[in-house]
DNA sequence: CTCCAAACTTGTAGTGACTACAACTATGGA
DNA sequence: TCCATAGTTGTAGTCACTACAAGTTTGGAG
């Protein structure tokens, strides 16, 4: 019995666990594929269920809601979060932030996910419980965000945490829509530089009005 | 059919129309009451319906969704995008918003309505429905700002007016929650001009991170 | 190896928001 | 007086999601 503890700390796979695990893999994927393939609204969970031949209840077992089988593993937006609690206290709390958003974004460009990035925000775009989804995720990290800044900057009143923490949400908002403007339909490996330098002009911009305020 | 036509455009208001309003009326009062006494999620529109002796689609002809009986009339986030529109275009942008949200306070801190205020923020609070469709209707501001702002201020450039009315928009969403915050249970009309006082020194310094920057 | 309890899966029956549609009723105007 | 139209109603259905009871699989104890 301890030894089960002990090993369930550590990492224990039995089976039953990686079969698990395989299941709820095997449905996120192809709802994910269902979902970019005819659009989110389009597609109802029994139809996810049935492509993945398990029961509707199972799904539903693996993932609260339908909004949960597209944004799964995406914990994306905790980023933020962990940058200001791993921030030198000593440095200025925007410049943590825009140094993580550009760190972020260059990991991004290079990541072997770049090719179906538009697709993925295009099926978010196109759907109504989608972006509501997302802004709930926005809202919960600057909930977080606020609580870090508040543990991270200890002579930040509250009212400042909740006033950088809002001010970051919207800029990060405003700037992956950005990102959506300046990718390409089918984005070239060749020219990342370009993506990158565009989307760093446009940081320049945001982080700038966070820093310095608006023609301040 | 001229006369008709003509007499639309003015307050015509035959008996017909009137009762429409009227059920109407009655539908969005029966069910505010019920929510604000017993929680949106814990009232079904089958129960809006019955205590306002209307049949379920009889409110659904009236609502497009149940957040609607709650959220009715209320444009009152169309207002910073009236007063973007209104603007002097000598002046300063966020001065223009800063004055806007300044007088709609002072408004709403002398309304009628202010006695029944906490009551409503909380029913929206304690209801995820309610919650999210704020979050929309945010964003619909922020949409609807960013094209007055490029109707007004044509010199700016678009990705501007996106920096601007999100953050705006943040700034009133942190501004809002100081106001719950800053209202008492029952807030005194003698107090008014205490409670108006908290909320111009938090509007100075939200207002003043848009205008100089954080520690700028 | 045997067998049990816990973990997973499944089917059934519901709830509640919302839609489509057809039937009914009241109203305004010819 | 009568009809076309606007507004109301009931019926039937869809879809996300829940509760629950009944399988089925698996890990581990004896």
């Amino acid at each position: 019995m301890l030894a089960k503890l002990l090993s369930m700390e550590n990492q224990e796979v039995g089976r039953r666990e990686r079969k698990k695990q395989q299941t709820r893999q095997l449905i996120s994927d192809v709802a994910t594929g269902l979902f970019m393939e005819r659009g989110f609204d389009q597609v109802t969970v029994a139809e996810v269920a049935k492509a993945a031949d398990v029961a509707v209840q199972t799904v539903f077992n693996h993932f609260p809601t339908k909004e949960d089988l597209l944004f799964d593993e995406d914990a994306w937006w905790l980023g933020p979060v962990r940058a200001i609690r791993e921030a030198d206290p000593g440095a200025g709390v925007i410049e943590v932030l825009e140094q993580y958003y550009l760190d972020e974004l260059r990991m991004r460009l290079r990541s072997e996910h770049l090719v179906t990035w538009k697709a993925f925000a295009r099926t978010i775009e196109e759907s109504p419980a989608l972006l509501a989804r997302r802004r709930k995720n926005a809202e919960e990290m600057e909930v977080l965000m606020v609580q870090a800044l508040q543990d991270r900057y200890p002579q930040l009143d509250p009212l400042g945490a909740r006033v950088i923490a809002a001010q970051y949400q919207a800029a990060q908002k405003v700037l992956e829509a950005e990102f959506a403007r300046v990718l390409p339909e089918q984005p070239q490996a060749s020219h990342v530089a370009r993506y990158e330098e565009a989307m760093e002009e446009a940081a320049d911009v945001v982080f700038g009005a966070l820093k310095h305020g608006w023609r301040g």
